[in-house]
DNA sequence: TACATGTGTCTTTTGTAAGAGACAATCCAG
DNA sequence: CTGGATTGTCTCTTACAAAAGACACATGTA
């Protein structure tokens, strides 16, 4: 009786693992998918884009978002038909500092090291083998405006990855890293092997720097914060000017390194 | 065919709004307890013990968990069998708090004020019909430890909670505040109609003050930051001494409506 | 050794939530 | 005014997720 559409009317194959796009999502990935999107836009959408952006039914969607919306998860912003973010998610965000000896100190030095040395300066830890800047502090240059917490950038860009990637296994690394991770923003294109070393020779020397990776003008200190297990679980890092003096890099260098053990010392 | 089991084994009767218990629930709500409980908890707890206390079934948190500490959302805490809130919960928190210029500013004046005065100060703001305080600066008093930011408290417990209400229907009012909340913690019971007239007071007053109502020790002070609209949208309040002199009383209650007014001037 | 208690992973069953689509109500452009 | 696009609500169906429960493996303790 009826028409025999069913699996056409899918314009993106999805690839494997990144959502197939399936017809019949669960719910809670839905509301996932709405987070993590609100997340990418920073700001307040409309229930129809929503529903566009995350490629999922509008009717759906309004259901999960008055759910999100009574539970606090989300608010209704300003003129009344757009969604964002909500307090609620802002207390659990506030309560997971508290319960992180790590973050809180971290997000504390991080602002110290910014003040002190003028420069911007990033706290940086693994998100679900994502690089990502967990708190910045923006330094008192003109120029380098970042603020850009929560920003996820491919690991092979940053000097903070390369330390954060310390001690795992080549698959491991193989695995997180994307073939379009490895093209840096001006084009060129790092070899896989060469970063693997990169790695192998930042873990070892305790501390890493990058050059003009991410923009032409600024090149990127980074030291790494351990877990009492010895494991890599941050690190912290200032993004100065890329013609800084060898001699006072060195100094920022050593500074780096002395926070970022301080930091290690866990309860 | 079945035997005549249903809607026996339910160990607790939950009331009308406060979650049935209902033996099939929503994957989304199971989730939405499971974030409270732990804003509850305010710590890592065992999956087990998660389960128990969402009141569902082990198998069904067991999938949940697992999505979530894939999504970020929580994270497995030390020994590896707790979980607690995740990152993810604490990126997104950081969205809220950029996307929201009340609570950012807010955030600072309260810092200053604590600062200055040295007396605990908080921000403080409806959160789905329950009085929150969002962020708290300790102060430099010994005592007062507080700290708890999220913290839920009834509304007829606070000089805040009378300013919040200003503006709402008797009705909405009534609505908000369970019996229980008219229970202050030394054991006394406001009368509703004492509560309502106070709001209407404060309101009309611009600022409000109560002694000895949370404890006996010390008295609250808040002025309201109104939105746009007029509403009032939050109140920042200080946390003195209950023999705090007249004269001083006056003179932080000065500072403190000049500095909600500053705040309630939104771009 | 047995016996309870907690933990993590399966499989099976079935109640229900996700989805398609229809609807009225705005809103805006031409 | 008309036609198209957008918004919010509703209904109905069935694909599928939540729940029940069995299992295997640790613990601890009488």
């Amino acid at each position: 009786m009826q028409d025999g559409n069913a699996l056409a009317v899918r314009p993106d194959a999805g690839p494997d693992e990144d959502r197939i796009a399936g017809s019949r999502e669960k719910g809670l990935n839905r509301v996932l998918h709405i987070l993590e999107f609100l997340h990418a836009t920073q700001r307040a959408i409309g229930i129809g884009d929503l529903a566009k952006g995350v490629n999922a039914p509008r009717s759906t969607i309004y259901t999960l978002v008055r759910s999100l919306v009574d539970a606090g998860l989300l608010e209704m912003a300003g003129d009344g038909n757009r969604v964002y973010f909500g307090k609620k998610l802002y207390l659990y965000g506030m309560d997971y500092v508290r319960g992180n000896d790590l973050l809180r100190r971290g997000r504390q030095e991080v602002d110290n090291l910014s003040r002190e040395t003028g420069e911007t300066s990033e706290l940086c830890m693994l998100q679900s083998g994502r690089y990502t800047i967990v708190h910045s502090s923006p330094g008192t240059r003109p120029f380098r405006i970042s603020s850009a917490t929560g920003l996820q950038i491919p690991l092979p860009w940053t000097a903070s990855g390369r330390l954060l990637l310390a001690g795992f296994e080549r698959a491991v690394i193989e695995d997180m890293v994307s073939e379009d991770d490895l093209v840096v923003p001006d084009g060129r294109r790092l070899l896989l092997d060469d970063f693997i070393e990169d790695i192998a020779t930042a873990g070892a020397a305790g501390y890493c720097v990058t050059s003009g990776l991410v923009d032409a003008y600024t090149k990127c200190l980074a030291a790494p914060v351990f877990s009492a297990a010895g494991k890599v679980e941050a690190t912290i890092c200032l993004v100065v000017p890329i013609d800084t003096s060898e001699e006072k890099t060195g100094n920022l260098i050593t500074l780096l390194r002395e926070r970022a053990a301080r930091l290690s010392i866990t309860g």
